[in-house]
DNA sequence: ATCTTCTTGTGAAGCCTTTCACAAGCCGGA
DNA sequence: TCCGGCTTGTGAAAGGCTTCACAAGAAGAT
């Protein structure tokens, strides 16, 4: 498949996607373009996929469960080892096959799995509190669905998708064409 | 407030804050800085976030109906004024206040109740024929939550939430730390 | 009124990303 | 073998965004 091909799939420029992929090698052939299943393997190496990650879930309410039911999330190499919740009366279920446990359990239980990544699907105010837990227990990537902003140790990395600001973004789009559209 | 500390607040340097916001125009007084609710108010107007915006939810599975009672949108200025899904024991009921209907309907309810914003929460294989419908409909912004990219006419603005794709993201970074963080 | 202190708004410089353009290289056909 | 058609990889140009740095202006003290 050619750069020109890929990068029409992928909404860019033939040139950008050679650069691109310039960065971490050659892997074209010339005259012939890409092998996509080579790229593909030779990508999912490079971007640290053909790994599988431990993931912990936080806040096991009506996002953290939806979340749990998603399916994808296991093909895509994340399997969700656990989760926690405040609420005594889901403590000890299963949601979609994953257990929840205590918040008080959070630290060794994250530690002994070996979880690596976070899902925080708690209430805003009690997103910066998980971070700290999750923080000492030895997490450090976080995705973070409460709509706050969170401030995090230097070597922890945050992700925040707050669906309010994603509308807002939109309306941005939206109002700025209608009024004439300047720029 | 000064740009400096708007900076320190949104994570961003005061050279930064006083820039984007001259695109606007000049807010702040010299020697003085900013004024923090008449910032607010101008740029709430020219995000366009003073106006109500009036929102479907397609799809009413799990990850539709964790996002009704989410609560955050209203105050945010997005009211969900309907909602539709396949399931034909789903349609006619309520979910958290809003109204369920047919896809059948969609294209009438969308175009009567002046629905400008869509979020598409279907499984990935119907999601872009649900776009086909909305843009037919006369919906100029979608918020889409199925893990596919999405066709959209010129005039119509989408933005795709995967949180697979955010894990994967998260993943890179975690890797590429370890793996000596080169660059 | 003048001086000192503070902070904006903005040209200019620096840096990074994207696009252009073309030599180098691969393939199939004659 | 040689040629013509394609496509990559990459230096160089263009474009865009961020940071620097400083004149212009505002407020309070003397």
């Amino acid at each position: 498949m050619s750069s020109q091909e890929l990068a029409e799939r992928s909404g860019t420029t033939a040139a950008q996607v050679r650069k691109d992929l310039s960065v971490f090698g050659s892997f074209g052939q010339r005259g012939r373009g890409y092998s996509v299943r080579q790229l593909e393997r030779t990508l999912e190496q490079i971007l640290g996929l053909e790994k599988r990650w431990r993931v912990a879930l936080v806040g096991a309410g009506k996002i953290g469960t939806a979340l749990l039911g998603y399916g994808d999330l296991a093909e895509r190499g994340f399997d969700v080892v656990a989760a926690f919740d405040t609420d005594a009366s889901k403590i000890g279920s299963d949601l979609s096959g994953v257990r929840v446990f205590s918040m008080a359990d959070l630290n060794e239980v994250v530690s002994d799995r070996g979880v690596e990544v976070a899902i925080i699907a708690t209430p805003p105010e009690a997103a910066q509190n998980t971070v700290r837990l999750l923080e000492q227990a030895g997490v450090r990537g976080i995705l973070n669905f409460a709509p706050v902003g969170l401030t995090v140790n230097e070597d922890v990395s945050v992700r925040t998708m707050d669906v309010a600001l994603e509308l807002e973004a939109l309306s941005f789009a939206l109002s700025s064409r209608t009024n004439g559209g300047r720029s």
